[in-house]
DNA sequence: GTAATTTAAGATTAAATACTCTTAATTATT
DNA sequence: AATAATTAAGAGTATTTAATCTTAAATTAC
């Protein structure tokens, strides 16, 4: 698997937080339902991503998170990075401690081309890129329903 | 992680006994040593690569394994489907059951052509050509030790 | 200031992956 | 035939990841 689970559902509610219309904070109670991922577990993963400084949250009655900057701000890697840390980008895919351009393994070259080229790809990908993509082709973010779901109407 | 470590240890068998010279059986023993890989589970790995064809074994003494095919023939992607399966190149990065081009997720135009490039990568790496290189630049297969550690001596 | 709403944090449980141990089956050597 | 060498297979344990439960802290509204 590529990204892990928390990893996957930080991504999706990202992209959540990313289309909602209003300025205000989302509680997580409401997320986890549109979303169809567990309240506890969400919360955790949120904190994480408030912790990194990617949103921001509020306690009590109104409250919730929100992101921190403008969606345009976020690329898809920081999400990644803030979940599953650099690991992927940085580790030897036949698991070799300290593989790399001085002490290489056989696989290094061809490793080191693609993983750079996801890199590339993850960084050069904004969750606002993606929420509006979502949001005009009414695109899925759980295993059912459509985009339209989570929008807030206001 | 890209790869499960089933998977890995897999791989660097398989480049282990594509460097071997001697056309005999090599005893799952001897490599557990040679690679630092705890024998009964390079044992069951080993017996999930004989299952699906890529290697053959052999029982009792001077028995082992050895490669079934000529290591031109097997590639880096084989040994990963054999191990860890298709699930890294046919599902949703994002986690959706059946994203694909007729119900997408909103990432699914970056991430399905990325990952058609880490497919054509493995499918175009060899197990040969990465034991030829790990032997003439006597690259690593293990945290220590340099490659000529593994060329069998007859 | 009390009750309700919400995130934060820690403890616990469940499931998946990684690894180990034991026994059985096969083959070669003597 | 007996012994040793080896893979096969299944059961068992440990570690990591995923998910849940409980309590505390902050904030709002009445």
């Amino acid at each position: 698997m590529l990204l892990s689970k928390s990893c996957i559902y930080g991504l999706r509610a990202s992209l959540y937080l990313a289309s909602q219309k209003s300025e205000g904070y989302t509680p997580i109670r409401k997320m986890s339902e549109d979303l169809e991922i567990s309240f506890h577990f969400l919360t955790k993963i949120m904190q994480q991503l408030t912790a990194d400084e990617l949103l921001e949250s509020f306690k009590g009655p109104n409250g919730g998170v929100r992101l921190k900057k403008s969606g345009d701000e976020i690329t898809f890697m920081d999400i990644v990075m803030a979940i599953d840390g650099p690991a992927l980008f940085t580790e030897c895919a036949l698991g070799l401690p300290g593989c790399g351009v001085e002490k290489p393994c056989p696989f290094h070259e061809q490793w080191a081309e693609t993983r750079d080229n996801i890199k590339e790809m993850m960084e050069g990908t904004t969750i606002n890129e993606l929420a509006i993509k979502g949001k005009e082709e009414n695109l899925r973010l759980t295993a059912k329903g459509g985009f339209e779901k989570f929008l807030q109407l206001e």
